[in-house]
DNA sequence: GAAACGAATGAAATCGTTTTCATATTCATA
DNA sequence: TATGAATATGAAAACGATTTCATTCGTTTC
């Protein structure tokens, strides 16, 4: 393994010359430029990230704290975060939570300990309070998820909007007993699109009826289970508000299994927009977020972060979301609901 | 931000003596020991990354190269990655090469720069001979994808008999005109199957028809136009074989809205098992890959071979595939072909 | 023609660890 | 009581880069 030591004997020269060359730094002649590198190529020199890291205390890698990847959203968000990172000559370290505080808090020794440069923090599992004193080993910036309470530049999507709109599209599809899914009480992501949900309700005039709520829905089979304890509810929802498009799915497939008519039996709203949305039979109404704008802002604001080293400083930057209407909520110009 | 220098200074000791607290060594007096961990403490001390990086000459990152990360297959694959990874105290970096070779020999710098110990290939865009050189530079292991040539330890799935058995059960409900589609002419994968897809064939006396072969289908995009492509043949298949459950998805979704009954007009099979072959309604028959043992398989040998040191040696460990046989083929005891 | 400046180069310190080697002490053994 | 091991500790040399500070040599400038 070629280190500037062998270079530098190569050429004849000092290894702050050879350093000079690798970096671009002006004052080396052009004639010793060319020998250097000439020598760099015959040796198959590389510079070594490890010895960069130590001196440049930089290491040109982010950790990314996701929950679990399989999940479709965040697989979308680990891709257009990847990428932009990759732009700005960063790698991407993938830090799956699984929901756990400790496994989130353990990972966040990498901050510490200085293996990577900046965490972007995608879900929060731990209170804020035991999170922030990283923040003096390095920047964390919040994205998608978020907390009032910190004081980090966040990335997010008005969630409460999100919330508000899809289920204001089924109020004006003549709803009234509408369900409310979500995966996790923890989440202010969550709790945003139930207030969402709440304000849109009470414009009008309806109230939140707590049997109508299924807060442990994550995925297909969740949504399979929870279309079968709303069928057993002595007043059915004529509709229902989903956190995300595989509970939509799974509700979809379940009740046309069952006999079903979406949406004329139950009208569905999923959330994300995924490509499922497209492949249920009738195709799922939805709620698009702007994973990739997000990503790369996330990105953009840790790089700029680790250069100013200015970590502290609550900046929120938000990005709209947009209802896509489909099928599921709104079948051959007929409404679904006889309340 | 305290160094070992610090807590050498505090308590009186040398940095050799912390060092050995810090790593366990042998010959510390449990007197000093005590100290130098309550010094540890009240310093909020942790060994730097790159200093241990550069001396012990490992970053304990390995990266892992797949195409895409919203490919479910892939998701899954990184998701058990990341946890075995993790159980070996390795963190793991996420290259995307986008189907690329130009990134994947970018990414491969990773190795020669020093900035992982490992590389495990999910999937190869350059031929063996340009990724080759780089295994003097660390341990390349192949997972999932292969190459005959390579040199390196081969972690796969016997794809031959994936794309047999799929195959050889659609012959068995009676069909003769088969159509095939894959991801991709570059894969190995993708063209074990085919063999193991022509294999079936020849046992039954078919031959293999060009016209019935789309290799460029990926998602559910795909697999909604490759159904119109077959549709519009002037002998329609009776049946496809598809080498993702997205794409078999796509094409029953497409088929359904357009009024053809699946899989009476047309039966489908899919690859992967994953979670939407339980969501479209005729449920999707597919073949599972044990995409986690193999994954953790992946990931014990390399960091095997980082210890070890040997890097070029052909060791190959397959995986069985099972076919899983769901409603997409089998239709209410009624079959499909009416040749 | 001296002073000042710019370009080109190198010696040595530095980043924060771990390891090698040396030294000192204790303790059992012949 | 000398001898050799086992235990406990530290000084200094690595690991492989970058940066600071000199130094040297031309070239301008007054």
């Amino acid at each position: 393994m070629a280190t500037i030591e062998d270079v530098a004997k190569l050429t004849g020269l000092s290894r702050t010359t050879i350093s000079r060359v690798i970096n671009n730094h002006p004052y080396v002649s052009e004639e010793k430029r060319k020998l250097v590198l000439e020598a760099m190529e015959k040796l198959g020199y590389v510079p070594n990230s490890s010895a960069r890291s130590l001196r440049n205390q930089k290491t040109s890698i982010l950790a990314l704290f996701i929950p679990r990847i399989t999940n479709p959203f965040f697989s979308e968000l680990v891709e257009a975060t990847e990428i932009a990172a990759a732009e700005h000559g960063y790698q991407l370290i993938i830090c799956q939570t699984r929901y756990s505080p400790e496994k989130e808090l353990n990972y966040m020794n990498l901050l510490k300990t200085k293996q990577v440069d900046g965490v972007i923090l995608a879900s929060i599992q731990n209170e804020w309070k035991k999170l922030k004193p990283f923040l003096q080993y390095g920047p964390i910036v919040l994205c998608n998820e978020f907390d009032d309470c910190a004081n980090v530049p966040t990335v997010r999507l008005d969630q409460v909007y999100g919330g508000y709109i899809a289920t204001k599209h089924l109020l004006e599809q003549g709803h009234t007993k509408i369900a409310y899914c979500s995966g996790g009480y923890r989440s202010n992501v969550a709790q945003s699109r139930e207030t969402g949900f709440k304000k849109a309700l009470a414009e009008y005039k309806l109230t939140f009826d707590e049997r109508y709520a299924f807060r442990d829905a994550f995925h297909i089979a969740d949504g399979k289970r929870v279309f079968h304890q709303m069928m057993e509810l002595f007043e059915r929802p004529t509709a229902v508000f989903t956190g995300s498009d595989e509970v939509a799915a799974g509700i979809i497939s379940e009740a046309l299994r069952c006999g079903y008519r979406i949406p004329e039996d139950l009208a569905v709203v999923g959330f994300d927009n995924q490509a499922i949305t497209e492949l249920t039979n009738p195709t799922i109404t939805t709620v698009h977020q702007p994973v990739k704008q997000m990503a790369q802002k996330a990105v953009d604001i840790i790089v700029e972060k680790i250069q100013t080293k200015k970590y502290d400083v609550q900046e929120i930057y938000e990005f709209p979301l947009q209802l896509i209407v489909r099928a599921s909520t709104i079948g051959n110009k007929l409404h679904g609901s006889e309340a």
